[in-house]
DNA sequence: TGATAAACGGAACAGTGTTCCGTATTTAAA
DNA sequence: TTTAAATACGGAACACTGTTCCGTTTATCA
């Protein structure tokens, strides 16, 4: 954050960065597919590094996971003003409520540690928050004054219910691997897009 | 449950009953210093016996917590004859209740365990009421007949109030080492009082 | 008392997290 | 471009885990 410009020494090294980039990359991958309690090699193998490497910028498990997790929010944030960009606002909205019900899934298992009283995931739910609810905000205003959906949904409510939606859903499923392919999660996806119509086609901008 | 009279073969031999035992107490010991994640190591050393030891008769961690957790159970509620044997009935309740509150405390730890989905503990809430619930009836009871408790309480409901008591109580808490001396103990220990005294002096036999 | 079955103990193995330091890479000065 | 210092890298090594396996000891009973 400082060391752009300011005069706090150098800045940090490509490698560094390089390095810091595909251990969350890769953390990502593991912890969908083996929990956040996957073994720290596992991690180190899939992104290329040894294990001091990840060590030396995430001392601790959790300084990992909360990367990982802030780094999804981000992505999954910023992907609001994307598909802003490139759709109608109905369709951007609809989109995006997609994209966040697969990041609500793929972060089933970070649930677990968010409510283990662990203060190191304190911060989180005030990130998720702050990120997602004027991401979401914005997507519903601009779709509410080009009337492709009601004006009266607050965003908040609508990601928690949403989150309800897909982490319930998501817990009975198939063995596949992929969790596109899931049961439960085809299950989810069609309980969402009636919450969709019900967002479009409800009582309108009254 | 078989071995004393049927004819299944041979019965238990003295050294293997006897460790077994040693292990049993010796993880009571350990689970509560340690938690039931402790090394299986300090428990085998605690007890004086081998892993192989402890392994050929627990082989899962599951066995020897739910083991622990009946014996303990079993105890207990085997106490409330003992304190109805020697005591005025209604000594022997609030005696019992203390008694019931310890049991809380110390297990603690397991509580977490319980909840955890394993199936292997899907038996010990049955197991915990079905021996609490009669211990502790027989003695309001007997209280109550003799003038010295009230008659209109529900022993499963007072066992739910004093273990919420105790449970929460004990959250907070000094840093000794002995459950008995700690800040949360003491306080629990007066909550309980009070409860005791509404048993007491409430309306009576009505 | 001795034969036999049962049980014991702990070495050995495999899989963790974590540290440490010789080596390699990047950076910036010359 | 060359070179020296700073920085970062990788993975061997260590400390602990759970778990298995088998040579040795012990209890039982004829």
């Amino acid at each position: 954050m400082q060391e752009k410009t300011t005069g706090t020494k150098k800045r940090i090294r490509a490698d560094a960065a390089r390095n810091e980039d595909a251990v969350l990359e890769a953390a990502k991958t593991v912890f969908a597919k083996s929990g956040v309690d996957a073994p720290v090699r596992e991690i180190a193998k899939a992104a290329g590094v040894g294990v001091g490497t990840l060590y030396r910028r995430f001392p601790k498990r959790s300084d990992l996971v909360v990367a990982v997790f802030k780094r999804e929010v981000d992505a999954c944030a910023a992907d609001a003003k994307t598909l802003a960009k490139d759709n109608p606002p109905g369709v951007a909205l609809s989109q995006w409520l997609r994209r966040y019900c697969r990041f609500i899934v793929t972060k089933k298992g970070l649930a677990s540690s968010l409510h283990s009283g662990d203060p190191a995931f304190d911060a989180l739910p005030d990130y998720f928050r702050s990120n997602f609810e004027p991401a979401l905000q914005s997507l519903l205003t601009a779709a509410a004054k080009a009337g492709e959906a009601r004006s009266d949904i607050d965003a908040f409510d609508l990601l928690r219910a949403i989150g309800n939606l897909a982490s319930a859903g998501s817990q009975s499923g198939g063995d596949t691997d992929d969790p596109e392919q899931n049961e439960g999660m085809q299950h989810t996806y069609r309980m969402l897009d009636l919450m969709i119509d019900g967002l479009r086609f409800g009582r309108s901008a009254e």
